[in-house]
DNA sequence: GAGTGGTCTAGACCACTGT
DNA sequence: CAGTGGTCTAGACCACTCT
């Protein structure tokens, strides 16, 4: 008895250009995922299986099971053995990344303002010599932000950046986010660490974010490295948490 | 002229075992993590090319690149197009992972210790049926816990879980985190969607924490899915922020 | 037993990097 | 220019799941 037609990819107009510079496998899981966020592929249907779809677009099998991949990295699709491909129910929309209080806001709508309090040359203390692993006493540049949104307060943002980096222009501080500055200069950013907390406000911070003094904030202290294993900035960032939280998705490492 | 043997690999006692169930390219993968975090493979240095690698194993160049992958996916290894594969430096300790707190201070050594407060069935609330998309005033399982540390309250953690899912029996509450009680239950965790804040105590959270009342609060609202979407769990959860923060480490997508 | 994904091979050509 | 990783092919066999 042949196996009834319910493959949904049969209804997608999957297709593949040979001559564009994009690798094949990119074009397939970009149509895939586009599929999947347009509701085209709805949660838990089961793809057919891939020799049937290489064949379909002309390609061969390791390469459909590249696409596939990427997008189970994603956590849009599951993979069982013996079973067949689906799609994931259920909101995947943001997984975790290195995001920028900046791109955050600007994502949701809120038209960030900065201030930038301080843009100068230090020498690193102690703690901010061992976070970005530099000797005690050298140049670092030191960046001091207020982050607004509807021209209310929410984030004091203390960077410090090894010297010579890059140049910090306080005008394009300004006008956007850190992270785009450095990748604009070249710098690959590739991991970080972060520990995230909370304490109560002391006078100077409740005054520079119109809090009461005691209040609790919303603490965060991150070292950015580079590809190179380089620490390329150390963050201390104090927010509002009445005006800001760290919302995040991220997925269970098989 | 030939090239100066500089490749770090040709030192390594790397072999395969073609008879084990391990695949392959996972039991090259193990050994040259090992080797990493041993420090044969030191931070920086290059490793030889994929082709010789391959040649050196017996092994087909896509599984020793599958190898090579998965240590990139996990930031061990850069690789960059032209120049060849580098051990990235500095610490990549503990990638962001779905942790319960239980495993994260088993892991520091504080031998963790779980006091259940509730356990038992109610009527999902509004917000409860929201997030675990059930039907408002279906029955639910709701756990209160209280997780100490040297005998002092760490945090507080109220947890609701689909009914029916899983038998919450307090004894193994007591002596596990709620996780790995799930994983043993069969269930496949495939993401979760996290919300990190801090508030002030009101004063029944004060009194539970041992902290005063209006003291800053470190807040976490967890739900996680499985791997077919179901919501299994939705967490609301209190630390001291004078006990725990969130610490992890995460990659930038490339 | 049929169908699926998981693994593996032995090649090939291209794109990019640095000399 | 030589050497590297990036992509791709056309097969093969195995392990697992479901009926």
């Amino acid at each position: 008895m042949p196996k009834p037609e319910t493959d949904p990819t049969t209804q997608l107009d999957l297709r593949v250009d040979r001559s564009s510079p994009v690798p094949l496998y990119f074009q397939l899981s970009q149509q895939l995922e586009a599929a999947i966020e347009h509701g085209s592929l709805t949660p838990g249907s089961l793809l057919g299986n891939e020799i049937e779809l290489a064949a379909r677009l002309g390609l061969s099998r390791p390469t459909v099971r590249q696409a596939i991949q990427s997008l189970v990295d994603k956590g849009l699709l599951v993979r069982r053995r013996g079973v067949g491909t689906q799609v994931v129910h259920s909101q995947v929309k943001r997984p975790l990344e290195l995001s920028s209080l900046f791109d955050d806001l600007e994502a949701a709508g809120q038209r960030p303002a900065t201030t930038v309090l301080l843009n100068t040359v230090v020498a690193a203390s102690a703690e901010i010599a061992a976070a970005l692993a530099v000797a005690e006493g050298s140049e670092v540049h030191r960046v001091e932000r207020l982050r607004l949104a509807h021209g209310e307060p929410m984030a004091y943002l203390c960077n410090h950046l090894p010297s010579g980096l890059l140049d910090l222009d306080t005008g394009q501080l300004e006008a956007t986010g850190l992270y785009r500055l450095m990748r604009a200069a070249g710098i690959t950013l590739h991991s970080a660490r972060q520990s995230i907390g909370a304490r109560a406000a002391v006078p100077a911070e409740a005054e520079r974010l119109a809090e009461e003094e005691g209040a609790p904030l919303l603490t965060m202290q991150r070292t950015t490295f580079d590809d190179t294993g380089r620490a390329v900035e150390f963050g201390d960032h104090i927010y509002r948490p009445t005006r800001y939280s760290f919302e995040f998705q991220l997925l269970v490492r098989p």
